[in-house]
DNA sequence: TTATTTATTGAGTGGCTATTCAATAAATAA
DNA sequence: TTATTTATTGAATAGCCACTCAATAAATAA
């Protein structure tokens, strides 16, 4: 056989640029023709269908974004200072002006309500809810079950909070104040 | 001239059923004349396009909501207690089966990227500031301003945060415990 | 009444959409 | 080598997209 001549890898990192700045539908095959280098023929070769291919992505980036939070949580000197900078570095993206908030969120969003779509929304928000684990089963290891339970939530409540707040201009230390004024109990001095 | 035959609000109206549901771009001209009955001459002719069409539905829909929430409040029996009452009623919201988040919301997660539709976006973001400023100005007849204008952001947050956070389906006992979480000035007893 | 202005109609347009497919090329298997 | 399998190519396709426009209808202005 012809052995696949690009990297299956690179191929979704660059559609997954495209997908985060312009989300689903507005992604046309055309731009990730353009993208990828890759003919039309070869992506349909190789993953079926645009749907397909976001899928791949979809997954690509959560896996990403979950071992982003274990890496900064891990590196951290504590679990709580560990998640005030994982927020911090949440606030930080999106003073970039090309910020295009979270795939996942974005995804959640745009596909709810599109019958044919509605396995990417719920595969969006499944691993919307990994990711909320994630902060628990962190969380228990300092507080009890209940507590973790409601602090995850919250947690993701800022998350997804900044997520949409962070298109607004020159909001960080807004968002900063925010934080503080909603998750207290993380170490903020 | 001949009267205008449809009645402009329930054009807006109808249209804005659509285009919460399914976001701007994939809400088609065809779906439109379909859910509005208008022909499409008609439609271009009395509103321009579908942009211009999408900016009425915008306006139009961020002034019931600021109405809901001037309502809900001034009915309170506290300031507080009105802001409560708002986060509450979001979040029984979320729990409706057709539940589709906000409109200005996921015009701002649509149009960030979109170099055409940017002043869209804008649109939208500036709306959602003026909400931020409404709660902000009930708050700083409780509250100084630095207060008041943390909270108001705080607010912002968890709004934005159940609006996303409501897509996951039976979530609203969590949500609750969550906001109690970050909101705990509020009089929840 | 007649002239003028405006609203409605609905078939039609060009362009973009995702997707396909027969032909070709290249690698391995026999 | 020859046969087989797989990858790549890029032009082609059908369908949907926002939008237009000439014809018609209806209301008011004169």
């Amino acid at each position: 056989m012809a052995k696949a001549l690009f990297k299956r890898n690179e191929v979704i990192d660059k559609s997954m640029l495209l997908f985060c700045r312009k989300g689903f539908k507005a992604s046309s095959m055309q731009q990730i023709v353009e993208t990828t280098g890759l003919k039309p023929g070869s992506i349909y070769h190789s993953f079926g269908n645009k749907e397909a291919l976001f899928r791949e992505v979809l997954t690509s980036y959560s896996a990403k974004s979950m071992a982003k939070v274990r890496e900064t949580i891990d590196g951290a000197e504590s679990i709580d200072e560990g998640i005030l900078l994982h927020l911090k570095n949440t606030v930080a993206e999106s003073i970039n002006p090309n910020y295009c908030s979270c795939l996942l969120v974005k995804t959640q969003l745009e596909l709810a309500a599109d019958e044919n779509k509605n396995n990417l929304h719920d595969f969006a928000a499944n691993r919307l809810k990994k990711i909320e684990s994630l902060f628990r089963s962190y969380l228990e290891h300092e507080y009890d079950e209940e507590t973790s339970s409601e602090r995850a939530v919250s947690i993701m409540l800022h998350i997804f909070g900044v997520r949409i707040y962070g298109y607004q201009q020159g909001s960080a230390e807004l968002m900063l104040k925010g934080l503080r004024a909603g998750l207290p109990w993380l170490p903020w001095d």
